[in-house]
Order: structure tokens, then sequence, then C-alpha cells
DNA sequence: CAGCTTAGCGCACGAGCGTTCTCTAAATAT
DNA sequence: ATATTTAGAGAACGCTCGTGCGCTAAGCTG
């Protein structure tokens, strides 16, 4: 079955290559795919690999666009048909959640392995990484503006602040699983979120402020 | 002047390897470490350079133990002085602040960046990875759970909970500096421990809550 | 001064890297 | 049926990797 050599069946055996490589950089980093190391996986020879690319650098983003598809399709389309706003936001954040427990990607965030390896090094790869963060970061930043429109969170949110705070929860989390530092990190991430969306949520009666009021409210219908 | 063959100097040699290790490392990675390019960036050969080592394994271990002396001086050691518990934890997230700050390390956080990128590879570098990061966390439990014996935090405290948060402002201020994300990142990672410790922050009248107490108190002296 | 130790050099090795050819056979188009 | 295209194999290239060898010259010790 290895000699196919129709137009179609090409196609698929590039996305086999990208598909191989989206768990080698997610669980090792981007360096660590190799055309050798790739033929070896997928039974093909050297050159049947990096015929599908001009050149590794050509193989490195075609894999990050890989996952970006791959982050699409299991985070951002599951949380697309909620409601703009809050409750989009929090459906984003359970799928988020859901897609780190479910093992989308072997080793974790995806993002959080490229963007940390290749953070200090300027080059094309730094610079896609820059844009998918900007624009994760923009989702986000609608999402809750849309939530203050709404009049579900306050007018004096700091969107900013609150988009901080989230990926520091994202980023500990990942952190947390991947090290096995605490069986009960998905929880506290859940609770962290709970907490910091219902800091920013508007109160019925502002100068009525109760001990603890975002308690009663957190588990609201959304 | 190169070449100098007595006992001193070799293992002022050998700290001039796993000094410049550490650079690279804290910006491209634990892979990026390469006899030859050691070898290139001190004007030794690349038996110069090996000859100081068992193994590449050993002398990733050196540098990483040699981050961990940093570390230790720039961030535990100027927090050492303040009284454990409440204070000594400010302290702390002061201290850590500020090693990012003045670029103590080139690619920013040492630890996420080895962590980020072994967390997935079991071996001895994930195991010295996996006991630095428990003795960090042990020495956060250490002070918060002194905050509470002392009073200062509330009873009920979740120690694991603040570090969870905690350790995402950490993270999500480092991501935030590497990236370029946001000029304003550093007051949001103040404000963000500023707000986790006050509401850790035991209430002089727990019955008598009035609206955000903790701000009249989050800046006291400490 | 003589003898031992050793920091560091120079070189060679086998393996793996990315890239670049030529060659083949199958899928397509004519 | 024939001609064209092309997926993939195979081999060779120049390079860098980590490792291991013997050598040399300097420092230390007696």
């Amino acid at each position: 079955m290895r000699p196919r050599r129709s137009a179609a069946q090409a196609q698929q055996t590039r996305h086999l290559i990208v598909s191989a490589g989206v768990d080698i950089v997610s669980t090792e980093g981007l360096d660590a795919i190799t055309l050798g190391r790739l033929a070896d996986e997928l039974a093909l020879s050297k050159s049947g690999v990096a015929g599908h690319f001009g050149s590794k650098l050509d193989l490195q983003l075609a894999v990050l666009s890989e996952a970006v598809r791959i982050y699409r399709r299991e985070v951002i389309v599951p949380a697309a048909h909620a409601e703009p706003g809050l409750a989009r936001l929090r459906t984003l954040v359970d799928a988020w959640i859901s897609h780190l427990e479910r093992g989308v990607f072997t080793g974790g965030c995806f993002f959080t392995q490229v963007t940390t390896d290749y953070d200090s090094r300027p080059g094309p790869v730094r610079s896609v990484a820059r844009e998918l963060t900007d624009e994760w970061r923009a989702y986000l930043a609608e999402q809750i503006e849309i939530a203050v429109a709404d009049g579900a969170f306050e007018a004096d949110t700091d969107v900013e602040q609150v988009i901080f705070e989230a990926t520091g929860l994202m980023l500990s989390l990942n952190h947390a699983m991947q090290l096995d530092l605490d069986p009960k990190a998905i929880e506290r991430a859940r609770s962290g979120f709970d907490r910091l969306i219902s800091a920013c949520m508007a109160q019925p009666t502002p100068d009525a402020k109760v001990a603890d009021p975002v308690r009663l409210r957190s588990r609201a219908r959304w």
C-alpha cells in the first residue's frame, strides 16, 4: 500500500506528515521535527517527506497552521454557537479546558509550547506566534467588551486585566497538568475563572453590596 | 591569554562555559546548547569545552544548577531577610517580578523555558525540573501557611489555590513580557497579586464585611 | 630541578541534519 | 494506446552533532 501516486493520495500523505508533525511539536517543540524522523514514523523516504514542502521552515509553518486548524475545530467552533459576550466567554473557557482534558494535543497546550520556545527568537515563527496570540486575545477582548455593552459586566471592567489573569489561569493549568503537580488543577482553574468572571459581573443594585454577593449568581444560566 | 592551565583557571573556564550555557538555554531551550557553539562563543576548542563535563547531559544539568544558583541569589536570598509568612510572601513576589524586570535571565523566566520544553519528555531533565518546581511551591506554601498561623490570612485559606493562581500570574507576566503583549503587564501582575493576597487576608471583624474592605489594607506596611 | 598532573588543542569517527539531484512507476490527459 | 505529469524512492552533498583519542604545555609538588 506504500506507493500510491495519485494527486488525491498525495494531499493525504501531506496531511499525514503534518499531523505527525503536530504531535512531535506539541511534546518536544518545533525544533524536534526532523525530515528523517517523520520519514521513519510514516515509513516514507526522506525526500518523500521533503517533497511536499519547499523547505524545513515551510514544513514548520505547515505544522503550525494545522495546529491552528485543530484548535479552531476543537475550541473556537464549539463555542461559536454560544451568544457573543458573557455566554461565549464562559463557553470558550470551558472548551479550552476541555481540549486540554481530552488531550487534543499530546503535549498539552500547543501554543504555549511553541510560543515559549520561540518568544526570544525573532523570525517568521515568532511572528506567526505573535499574530495568533494577538488574534486569540482580541477574540477574548471582543467577548468581554460585548459583556460590558450588554450590561452583564460592570462598565468599568478592565478588559486587559481580565485577559491577563485569564491567560495566567490557562498557563497555570497547562503547567500543572503537564508536570502532574496537582490532581485538582482543573477544578482550581474552574474556580479561578468563576471568581474572575464573577468579579466583573454587574451588581443589580451597585450601592447595596453584601458579603460575597457573586457566589449567588456565579452559576447562573448562560 | 588563551592557554591558561592552572587548576584555578580551569574552574573559572568551567564557570564561563556554564554561564554562556545559561544564556543560550534561557532564550532557546536546553536543546540549543551545543559543544561547538559554546566553543565558538568562548573561543575554545570543542574538546576544551567537553573536557569539563562527562557528557552533554552533564553539561545540561550543570547549566540547570547554575541557573538555580542565580535564581537563589536573585530571588530567594533578597526575600530571606523578610519575616516568614505574609511579609516574605510579598517580598518573594516583588523579588520575582524584579528579576524578570532586570533581565536576570536573557530569555525571561529560565524555569518556564526549561519546564515547558521538557514537561512531556520523561528523563533526568524533567525529573530535576519537577523537583525544582516542587521545592519552589513548597516554599510558597510554607509562607502562606505561616501567614495563616499568624492570623494574617483567613483560617480557611486554600493554600493550593493561592499557589495555582500565583503561578498563573507569574506565567502570564513572563508570557506578556517575552511576547511584548502589553506594556502594562507588570502593573497588571502586581495588581493581580495584590488582589490575590488581599482576598486571603483575615478581616478584623469577620461578620461585618463591607464593600471592598481589602482595598483599605492592601498596601499596608509589611 | 625533576616528575606528575591536567587544561585545553587538534583530529577523526559515525550518525544525523536539510537540501538536491536523478530515476521509477503510477495516475492522468489526450 | 500513447504521452505527460508527478509522488515518492534512492543516493550523494556538505555540514554539525557528541564522543573519544593522543598530544602538548603549563602548574603544582617534592
